[in-house]
DNA sequence: GACGATACCAAGCAAGCGCTTGGTTTGTAA
DNA sequence: TTACAAACCAAGCGCTTGCTTGGTATCGTC
């Protein structure tokens, strides 16, 4: 399973939209204009100029401007758990399945979905309770995933810390890099993914 | 040097508000609903009346409401830089003055500077570009502090990985921690602390 | 080619926003 | 006591916001 099949696997189950349909382009301009200049700064009339239509035929696709914002949100984790778990089966010893949940994450976030990815992190307050709670539920199975990995790293005597904080110190500096990694600067996301590995003593392994 | 006396220097020299004076109070009112809500949902009616003036007369004080989100951040990163080169300095070894760090900016993050650290990392977008920059360049004093002692570990062996990319992915697993860390949650700020230099596998040494 | 649903437009409403204004109270010092 | 500035209030202006409304294209289907 490569991520384009993924995906399609995904659309053709409803779970996540069309990139390509009227939807889902829609919801990948609001993530760039969440993610550029913030959930409450980004009006209506923003999101229907990004798609060419008058702000009022917005409400014809979701019935409030949270309802986008939550869609944004649903998806991207949707997507993303698919692409971790495809990850961690492909790879095979438990440090490989580290690195490739390293790897794949920070792919998620510097790479085709790194808008959405940034929104997740950065608006989640401004998300109403009700909709945190729903989000919150599919962000546990991500984060299953991670646990089971850190764990078996931990019962083979290669981690030397508590898992749950492993994976919440690495959701950060993962989620951070978002606001100063740049493709262009010579480190590529596999040298990345190097450098967080030997950050935590792992290489000679 | 001690935290309060710093603290007391740093407002005898004006660079920060006294936390009793009208002006510090705002400031911190300021910085909690700014967390709490974030800064755009926070209206000038909110912030007044959270310290008992009526709205308007809170432009008496400040020019803009974003003036405020300044003052928030300016005087957050002057408080920090100055613990955090305490810090270092009463730090013997290369690796303790590491774990000095880490544990300064997880007191600054989780403790009384919390609402305000948060402000920093999660509203830097509302901030203006002129702002931005004034208050970049405070950030990176504080920044130089941090490479200079993960340069020193480095050139020791002890660190295996880039010292700015060190730095950058500490900045975003202490900054997440404000999102999750509870103090009565059974985990101690020195707990946390060890955990982060497990995880970097330092414990040994 | 009539029909119904889907997608959209043009216009604007009610509410809330940051900020201003003109005037009053409070604190301080001669 | 007087004088003056700093601190504050009461009211509201002008604008933007999310969202609604009533109507019009567009399109697949029988």
């Amino acid at each position: 399973m490569n991520q384009d099949s993924i995906l399609r696997s995904l659309v053709a189950d409803n779970l996540v939209s069309d990139p390509a349909g009227a939807r889902g382009r829609l919801l990948h301009e609001a993530a760039k204009l969440f993610r550029d200049k913030g959930y409450e700064r980004t009006t209506v009339r923003d999101l229907a100029a990004a798609v060419g239509i008058q702000s009022g035929s917005l409400f014809h696709h979701f019935r409030t401007k949270e309802e986008i914002l939550k869609a944004v949100m649903v998806e991207t984790i949707r997507l993303n758990t698919a692409l971790m778990q495809a990850a961690v089966d492909a790879a095979n010893t438990h440090r490989d399945k580290l690195q490739a949940l390293i790897r794949a994450e920070l792919e998620s976030i510097n790479g085709q979905t790194g808008e959405a990815m940034a929104v997740l992190v950065f608006e989640w307050r401004s998300l109403s309770e009700e909709s945190q709670v729903h989000v919150l539920e599919l962000r546990d199975i991500y984060e299953q995933l991670w646990l089971e990995v850190l764990e078996t790293l931990r019962q083979d005597g290669v981690l030397a810390a508590d898992p749950f904080v492993v994976r919440r110190m690495l959701t950060g500096a993962l989620s951070w890099t978002v606001t100063w990694y740049r493709p262009d600067g010579g480190l590529t996301l596999d040298d990345l993914t190097a450098q967080v590995v030997a950050m935590m003593g792992l290489t000679s392994l």
